[in-house]
DNA sequence: ACAAAAGTGTTTCAAATACACCCATGT
DNA sequence: ACATGGGTGTATTTGAAACACTTTTGT
């Protein structure tokens, strides 16, 4: 048998979070060829002395100033020519980030990042599209068998708040009272006793979960 | 930015099937460093001109013989150490193969390939143990919301056969009645009009896959 | 008083579950 | 005739879906 190609290893991260009740994914400006200036999911290669789950967290923050978010791996795309370089297989992972969490930093080969409407995305570089879009069918489908929508909320948080996550991304209206029945039935959220004052109308009571962190497997 | 470090990007493949009212894995016995003489998953090296899914499909055919089954990218593993040698990042894929194609073949730098039970395996090499529970927990979930378990069936076969597979893999036995009403509802199968006359008992009708090789997600 | 979102129950329908007997065949 | 697995229907329970009005606040 002889020896085996060698590879850059890269991960690619699609960063979720909601923003004025849109879905949006960070990006980053390549500051180095190829695709220099274009559009790009943040990410970068593997050292050898990490893991891929290190390896995507610290890159995201590197690139993007996120951290402590919830990571979880996604699919890794490895076709021959998805990188103009040649011999880069990229793992992808998708995060979200509570939704009042937007602090953005810029750093190394990132020239800048920013959050784009999910509906709105400009032409990335890359395969970067296919695994974006890999990465809203997977959310889409964990909303229905786990609590991981919580994880685009911050700590405390509204039944109204949470309702409004699950029909952005669902991309439909649900049902207020059935909304509500299914997700305290869950048994993951507790009351906080406080109420929260937001503009001319009732107060709403505030939750947080029980097991902050914790994704629960529905079903 | 400095360079980024080199890796050898590896497939590892799960094969399951049923034999005799069992799962079972298949395995290869490690012809050459390291691990020699341990039991090992199916599996080889990237090249530089073939994807992902055609490197695990050419090492499976290559190392067992098995070859146009039902193939799946099921994730990636690349902890420092992972591999003695280093740097060797794994795309794990899993691969069912129906239950009448059991020919093996050893070859290359596998001494030879032989199928065990599921609950009944030997020590593993590397960290194929971990990437054989990650397969069969995909496996047991996918059956609830796939018609993935067809794929464990040669082309025509009885609803006990069916059933018997479900039993198997959820380990857990079903009720008769409610597994048809629910299989026949699917609306994928249709009656050869064949019956497979097999012992002292009233004779099973045969069924088909309406379109065999598609997986339905169910709903 | 009005606008705006919060909060709250019941009825209807569909799907999952529990459950027991007769049928066709080989020996 | 008997042993073996194949084949079938109904009643019950459970969970999902449809649906409208009252409450609390700010202006």
């Amino acid at each position: 048998m002889n020896t085996p190609a060698s590879f850059n290893v890269a991960t690619d991260i699609v960063v979720f979070t909601i923003r004025a009740d849109t879905l949006n994914v960070l990006l980053i400006e390549r500051a180095g060829q190829p695709f220099k200036g274009s559009w790009a999911l943040p990410g970068g290669f593997l050292n050898n002395d990490e893991g891929l789950d290190q390896c995507a967290a610290r890159e995201l923050a590197e690139e993007t100033g996120v951290g402590d978010v919830y990571l979880e791996q996604l699919a890794s795309f490895g076709d021959p020519g998805r990188d103009p370089r040649g011999g880069v297989v990229s793992v992808a992972y998708f995060a979200l980030v509570p939704a009042d969490e937007h602090a953005l930093r810029a750093a190394s080969d990132a020239a800048s990042a920013r959050w784009f409407a999910f509906d709105d995305l400009p032409e990335l570089a890359f395969d970067h599209a296919v695994i974006l879009h890999a990465a809203h069918a997977r959310l889409k489908a964990k909303l229905d068998y786990s609590t991981i929508a919580f994880c685009l909320l911050p700590a405390e948080f509204t039944l109204s708040n949470l309702q409004t996550v699950y029909e952005i991304i669902k991309a439909e209206t649900l049902d207020k009272r059935n909304f509500r029945k299914w997700v305290l039935a869950l048994d993951v959220l507790q009351e906080t006793g406080e109420k929260r004052v937001e503009g001319a109308h009732r107060p709403a009571m505030l939750y947080r979960e029980k097991n902050p962190g914790t994704i629960k497997i529905i079903r």
